[in-house]
DNA sequence: ACAAAAGTGTTGTACGTACACCCATGA
DNA sequence: TCATGGGTGTACGTACAACACTTTTGT
């Protein structure tokens, strides 16, 4: 890609793989707010072995990267993202035993049939207080959450952790859990109404005190704006 | 970095290279306006040879990213920059004929010897009106654009284009090229006079009219708030 | 009836914008 | 003295936080 430096002198000194931070929620009934969780994938192979790390693999020659980090989702979780979105490339020297670029792509999972693991060596774990990860995982979860906190705050991401249909204290729990600060039940329901993302149905959620209405997410806007970034049909389209 | 997938079938299938997009401001004489200009190389090799592209090069084994980055660009300028940020990671199978993963950085330079290109490869190009350059380039410039855009309205970022000392009406035009539209100086005045990212110093410049106060840029606040990434010592520190 | 969540109203503060106006210097 | 950019004052509109209040259900 230059004029100054030849090929690499020993081909396969660089590999690169894809990993993803998948994020979902979790509505433990015993505490009061929700928690961040994600799934790890219990590592078989030498580096780290028996250490929990981010689900990846290595990026295949003809795999887009955007598919591999699909694809290690899918694997994992047996379900589409709802939102993903490219993270960060880590890439430094002695992140692992060889020189390994990790792509990373973090995404957004609805909540669904959550706690049924494909495998014995995946499990979800609580987003703030996670083990300590292989290579530099934990750091790069850090950075994810990161991420999402900035991002529920300027865009409508907060969506793509939610159902169809939901009611507006679902929608305050998700921004209270990624936050992790309450939020005045009466102005955040005038933020996200002058909003022009949500549509409101004719539909009540009953079974405790006053029903609240339901609503559904305006699929006209996105979920976040990312600029003019390769247009490739986004998983998103699922939402 | 998995349990699922072996080691690549065939080492050397992906190649790593590191490109930059290295923006600084011209002050047009002619134009009213300055005007954001960026370097290109031309290439002297066999994909897209002749054509303009981002400085950039191959990832040696044991060098760092951000290195990478600082590298070319100062074999590409032999300035250092004032601010570096990965970009984005690009990586279509198609984006060049063998596989490439692209790594790409941008990076903004003070105002200094600008027009003295260190060979005849080198050239500087307005970022709004760009030739259409080798690879994905146009679009890697396209999206950094948006990024310095986006940044420059929630960060102390324009301060790294303007040198030690600078008046209001400097710092003004820099918004104002990036922006793309005028800013009422009245305003533009008391928003970053309370931002507390300026120091007030006792020199004017004169020569025109009424001399201007010259501040000093607050170097306790971050060009840029980036979240817990890898906290190697940043270029930053010599601004 | 009472608790609790759904939903509405009101008020104060902060901040961006528009624009009128004064100040200081070079020519 | 006049044109021009430096710098101040003021008024308006929007957005958000705080919080009092009404409504509607389950028990």
């Amino acid at each position: 890609m230059t004029q100054t430096h030849a090929a690499p002198t020993a081909a396969g000194d660089i590999r690169v793989a894809v990993s993803t931070v998948i994020f979902s929620l979790r509505r433990d009934p015993g505490s009061d707010r929700a928690s961040v969780v994600l799934p790890l994938v219990r590592r078989t192979r030498d580096p780290h072995e028996g250490a929990w790390a981010l689900p990846g693999g290595w990026l295949d020659t003809a795999e887009e990267l955007e598919t591999a980090a699909s694809r290690t989702l899918a694997e994992t979780t047996g379900l589409a993202p709802s939102y993903l979105e490219q993270l960060y490339a880590f890439g430094d020297v002695h992140r692992s035993p060889t020189r390994v670029v990790s792509i990373v792509y973090w995404a957004l999972l609805r909540e669904g049939p959550l706690l049924a693991p494909a495998s014995e060596n995946v499990a979800w774990f609580d987003a703030a207080t996670l083990p300590p990860l292989a290579f530099d995982h934990n750091h790069i979860v850090d950075y994810a959450l990161w991420r999402l906190r900035n991002k529920v705050g300027y865009s409508r991401i907060a969506h793509g952790l939610l159902p169809e249909l939901f009611t507006l204290a679902d929608l305050r729990e998700v921004y209270e859990a990624i936050l992790g600060r309450d939020l005045d039940p009466a102005n955040f329901r005038r933020q996200v109404e002058n909003s022009g993302t949500l549509i409101s149905t004719e539909q009540f959620r009953t079974g405790s005190h006053r029903p609240a209405r339901l609503y559904r997410y305006n699929h006209d806007v996105e979920l976040a704006e990312r600029g003019p970034l390769p247009t490739e049909p986004h998983p998103e389209v699922l939402s």
